[in-house]
RNA sequence: CGGGGCGUUGUGUAAUGGUAGCGCGCUUGGUUUGGGACCAAGUAGUCCGAGUUCGAGUCUCGGCGCCCCGACCA
């Protein structure tokens, strides 16, 4: 894409009204647009990288018999009081709305009860487990206080993944299989090192539920890690029964703060008893099923990145996620640049081409602040040198291409 | 929901109750061209509604909105 055509621009300066890193970032280089508190809108580059989430997540979820569906956002007030939680005082971050005729609908800020009523309808028999079923959907949640830029806001998108089966066994070790997904998924975004499987507080159904948990300044969890044994827990758990369980104890054990970034959860057989959701078991008897539910916020995964990969100078997206794996800057050599542009473009390589009339200094601040992870730098004396620049955004390491388009797309190509 | 702070051009800020000014941005022209360059001329504002006053950005009341701490986070 060419830069002369997007049209978000960056900014130098800092809003007062907006604290977080990720926030502050993401609205300077024009990924987000805030639209009131806790609601932002997702500009081209932002989207992309959202896209670019959502892809290895959905990657990793059909890989464990995921199938993606699409539930709606307006949720009929039914299947909630089947589970008392249509209930203010039950759930209190309700958005509620009624149709002309007065029917009163609530706006999703969960799936679990419209989505088992839905399944009512295809789970009828032994025969139909398991079912795995997830989407990417906007939550709405009526938050009292939103913070943290796009970490907690009241519209924010979240992939939710629901497991359904008659054999407990089998719902454990799909519950397990989950674990490893989600950690797959946060290896590649790059957060693998920082983020731990954290045991929580477990609800009505079960002792424990767990937590993906990432180390970070801007979270607002305090959890206990140790790293060399793997183990996590979430501060609200943290007492001498679950030390002597775990088989550590307190000293060896750190604190540090993080952000939820995805959460699993074994609802037993409570859930779908609670919403009639029976089936014929193969003695011809009604039996239970075992419902599992599994949420990754997706956006508030992409601020905690745009908050851990950053500098002084602006974020630094790894090449899994980046809106565009290379930045063309061209310091007045658009000529040159374009048959580059265009032969990257050809191989399939994403780039950004800054194409702008603008200073050398303003194309690299922006280059910097977007945070591409690779800088490829065309001018007169790189021309004359018969050579390109490549400049990655994370070591600061310069490597230098001979002026060829199929060595400048072989370079990349073998990234 | 409890507590605190705050609303002035797009943005960041200034203005004893008395002419709304400055930096950045944006527009135009010119100069520049490897790290947010320079010169000149422009552009645009007191959150909304009442009230007090000769006169309100400033004082009073109400509304709306924003930020932070705590609580909450299925």
């Amino acid at each position: 894409m060419k830069q002369s055509q997007l049209f978000t621009k960056t900014t130098k300066d800092a809003l007062k009204d907006e604290v977080s890193v990720n926030a502050q970032l993401l609205i300077r280089a024009g990924f987000i647009n805030k639209e009131m508190a806790g609601v932002y809108a997702y500009l081209p580059l932002g989207l992309r990288v959202i896209e670019k989430i959502k892809k290895i997540i959905r990657e990793e979820m059909d890989a464990i018999g995921g199938q993606e569906i699409i539930m709606s956002s307006l949720q009929p007030k039914g299947v909630w009081e089947s589970t008392g939680r249509w209930s203010d005082e039950v759930v209190d971050v309700w958005f509620k709305s009624k149709l002309k005729n007065g029917t009163d609908v609530g706006f999703g800020w969960s799936h679990e009860e419209p989505i088992t009523e839905m399944m009512k309808r295809f789970l009828t028999s032994y025969r139909d487990f398991p079912a795995y079923a997830y989407q990417f959907q906007t939550k709405l949640r009526n938050e009292l206080r939103a913070k943290s830029g796009i970490m907690r806001g009241r519209e924010f998108v979240m992939k939710d993944l629901y497991s359904y089966d008659v054999d407990e066994t089998r719902h454990l070790a799909f519950y397990e299989s989950v674990k490893g997904a989600y950690m797959n998924v946060f290896r590649r975004v790059g957060l693998g090192d920082i983020t731990y499987i954290t045991f929580a507080a477990g609800g009505a159904f079960t002792k424990y539920s767990h937590e993906f948990q990432t180390i970070t300044e801007a979270g607002e969890d305090y959890i206990y890690v140790n790293k060399e044994k793997g183990i996590a827990v979430n501060e609200e758990v943290l007492d001498d029964s679950v030390l002597t369980e775990l088989g550590v104890s307190k000293n060896e054990l750190t604190k540090v703060k993080s952000a939820e970034v995805g959460n699993i959860f074994n609802f037993g057989t409570a859930k779908c008893d609670d919403m009639n959701l029976f089936v014929t078991d193969k003695q011809g008897k009604q039996a239970s099923v075992y419902l599992g539910s599994y949420g990754i916020g997706v956006t508030r995964l992409m601020g905690v990145v745009a908050e851990h990969f950053a500098d002084e100078r602006g974020m630094i997206w790894s090449e899994e996620i980046a809106p565009f794996a290379v930045h063309l800057l061209s310091l007045n050599q658009n000529e040159k640049a374009e048959e580059i542009y265009n032969a990257l473009n050809k191989a399939g390589v994403e780039v950004l081409f800054d194409d702008r009339d603008a200073n050398a200094g303003v194309k690299f601040a922006d280059a910097d602040l977007m945070g591409m992870p690779y800088q490829l730098v065309v001018s007169e004396k790189n021309i004359r040198d018969n050579r390109v620049e490549i400049k990655n955004r994370k070591s600061g390491a310069v490597e230098y291409v001979s002026l060829d388009n199929s060595e400048i797309v072989r370079y990349f190509g073998k990234k």
